[in-house]
DNA sequence: TACGTTATGGACGATCGATTCCATAACTGA
DNA sequence: TCAGTTATGGAATCGATCGTCCATAACGTA
């Protein structure tokens, strides 16, 4: 039988996304990682394969962490506090940006602006992530028309694009500079041009 | 007197432009600008310095143009116009990710995606056309407010943060995959859900 | 026309970084 | 305890890339 591995994937994992995270991928040498794991190269290319298969498998995660994020602050509940569920999502997105005083942003925003248009496994990934965070947010946007907390003559799907747009664009304008309070006013603002029910 | 130079500066920009919107910042080797502009080496870094240089250069110049854009869409005219003109700019911002078939985004977005973090110069380049392109959509809020297009009740810095929120956001959900029939539908819905004037 | 100055562009040097290699270590089952 | 297998980690390799250097060219002026 053969020798067991000395080190733990998830911890080399998180490491390596802290790495990624921060200088991004072609900012990133694979000595660093070795460096900020403990590993030596051979562990390294040994487990991971090469350093786009190591980034790819730090991406992923990333983008399936984002999701559960999501998921953890919409899926599900009663109807009544579905508005209130898609509040506290995007004040909570709006506070992630805000208290990021590194300025790292979201690593699946600067994954896919580095590396979207000339690695098709980035831009797919990417692209499933969106994909997924639309349907939860169009999910919940339905139950707070249900409930009548948004106008029901709305379309569900176009007011969770705009949603999603918003949210991603917080991150974007504040890694461009904008202020936290600012971050956080846009969140609130979001919030309250939606449609209420008509009275 | 010295022998002149024989480029257009001019265009040698557009051509270094066009690399780093392609690959980035640590993408693009100062051999393939070279060889994009005809350029030798010596010529190039005679001229513009080193690679930073050169690209901080870039950079700077498309966060002119951006606000240069925007001012194109927004600056001035009568109150009257102020939400045709408000609408015509997020639609064309829209337009513009939407037919970016090649998925290159904007410079703007990925050069601080990549160096805003470490690099000051691009960091406060940044922040500083956010802020000009904040102060083109207060005034021109402030303006459909005056027309009454606008619920005046509303906050004009915040509406204006909002709106180039969702246009940077646009862009990035673009670069991350959606759709551009999507991407048209968000820019509609930002501007449908403006608080119009109490009747 | 001769000179001083700057432009040109390609060769060159030095470094850096991804990946491979290898001698050694650790572990398990027989 | 021995053999077989995989892990380890650092040295070595190999290609790429930034920036420099230099011989030459072009231009204006005296």
């Amino acid at each position: 039988m053969p020798r067991p591995r000395a080190f733990d994937e998830r911890q080399v994992l998180e490491r390596a996304r802290e790495q990624f995270w921060a200088t991004g991928y072609a900012g990133t040498r694979m000595d660093d990682i070795a460096q900020a794991t403990g590993l030596g190269k051979g562990s390294l290319y040994g487990a991971f394969g090469d350093k786009g298969k190591l980034f790819h498998r730090v991406f992923g995660d990333w983008c399936t962490a984002v999701v559960e994020v999501a998921e953890g602050q919409l899926a599900g509940g009663p109807d009544a506090e579905a508005l209130t569920r898609l509040s506290g999502y995007v004040h909570l997105m709006a506070e992630n940006t805000a208290s990021d005083t590194e300025r790292r942003g979201c690593l699946l925003a600067k994954g896919a602006a580095e590396l979207a248009q000339h690695d098709p496994t980035v831009a797919g990934r990417s692209a499933e992530t969106m994909t997924a965070l639309l349907t939860l947010l169009r999910t919940e946007i339905s139950a707070a028309q249900r409930h009548g907390d948004i106008d029901s003559a709305a379309d569900p799907e176009r007011l969770a694009a705009l949603l999603l747009t918003v949210v991603r664009g917080i991150e974007a304008v504040g890694k461009a500079g904008l202020d936290p309070e600012t971050l956080r006013n846009i969140a609130d603002t979001a919030l309250a041009v939606l449609p209420v029910r008509e009275a």
